[in-house]
DNA sequence: TTCCATGTTCCGCA
DNA sequence: TTGCGGAACATGGA
């Protein structure tokens, strides 16, 4: 699940309920997802001290601890989430990272397949920029002629160039298969061969993907019955128009489109 | 058992 | 040199 509005609802999750509690402990269970930083100094870093503030850009989620100059920087790889559990419930399952709170309340850090990680940075914008991020389409929307810009020179499928997150930071398989549905676009559609008016579509449905996304909490079964999500299947019935649900490969991914509404790209 | 998976990175080829 | 697409990665569920 975890890509932009995924994380964006972890972060809205750990401003609500994880700022500003004092961390007792710090438990580490998958050495292998530390990047850049040892257990024993995330420890070191977080212990006694209260996370102040939770920011997002693209899919990684940055808390701020409080004192230290430092933010505990977390990547969902595919399967990760944050949850906020009281003193007396239970572990939940797959817990990579876990933070202790003075009070007894717990933060979780999961992830079935450990392929997130776990980082400790300076600051977001100082991360954003070593690892050359493009901009973040939810904190910092771009217009269409923005998008324009974001999209120039890229020459291949638009699938692939919205996946990017050198080009725009948090679009994930599921999300830029949802988008070019809205949009009416053929995944293959080489980027650099959008016209106005397709890139115009391209802008309402970004927006409007994404926030409905977040406003159904990035949960996959409340999304409404006219968008691709519910649908991702083969041969499903295309919900906009007399189509069938196709799928394919682009740039690696399982794709799923509408074989009569989407066009503007080329087969295989 | 085999296949597939919402993530990123790395390698080879324009 | 840069950008693109496919393979590889680690793990578990269908």
């Amino acid at each position: 699940m975890p890509e932009l509005p995924d994380v964006q609802v972890f972060t809205e999750l750990a401003e609500s309920s994880a700022l500003r509690r004092p961390v007792a402990s710090v438990h580490v269970d998958a050495e292998g997802m530390l990047a850049d930083v040892s257990a024993e100094t995330l420890r070191r870093r977080l212990k006694g001290h209260p996370l102040a503030a939770a920011r997002r850009h693209g899919k990684h989620l940055f808390l701020e601890i409080e004192g230290e100059e430092r933010w505990l920087r977390l990547h969902f790889g595919m399967t990760g989430e944050l949850l906020v559990v009281d003193a007396d419930d239970d572990e939940p399952p797959y817990t990579r990272l876990r933070l202790d709170f003075e009070d007894g309340g717990r933060l979780h850090f999961t992830s079935r397949r450990k392929l997130g990680e776990i980082g400790l940075v300076k600051s977001p914008e100082a991360f954003v920029r070593e690892r050359k991020l493009g901009p973040d389409p939810w904190n910092d929307a771009p217009d269409t002629a923005g998008l324009r810009e974001i999209l120039q020179g890229r020459s291949g499928s638009i699938k692939g160039t919205l996946m990017n997150q050198e080009v725009i930071a948090g679009l994930g398989n599921v999300y830029v298969d949802e988008i070019l549905f809205h949009a009416g676009i053929h995944p293959k559609a080489p980027t650099n061969e959008l016209d106005d008016d397709t890139l115009e579509r391209l802008h309402s449905a970004l927006g409007e993907v994404l926030s409905g996304a977040v406003k159904h909490r990035a949960d996959p079964d409340r999304m409404p019955e006219s968008w691709l999500l519910p649908r991702r299947k083969e041969g499903a019935a295309c919900p906009r128009c007399d189509g069938k649900i196709v799928k394919s490969e682009v740039s690696g991914r399982s794709t799923y489109r509408c074989d009569t509404h989407q066009k503007g790209g080329r087969e295989a």
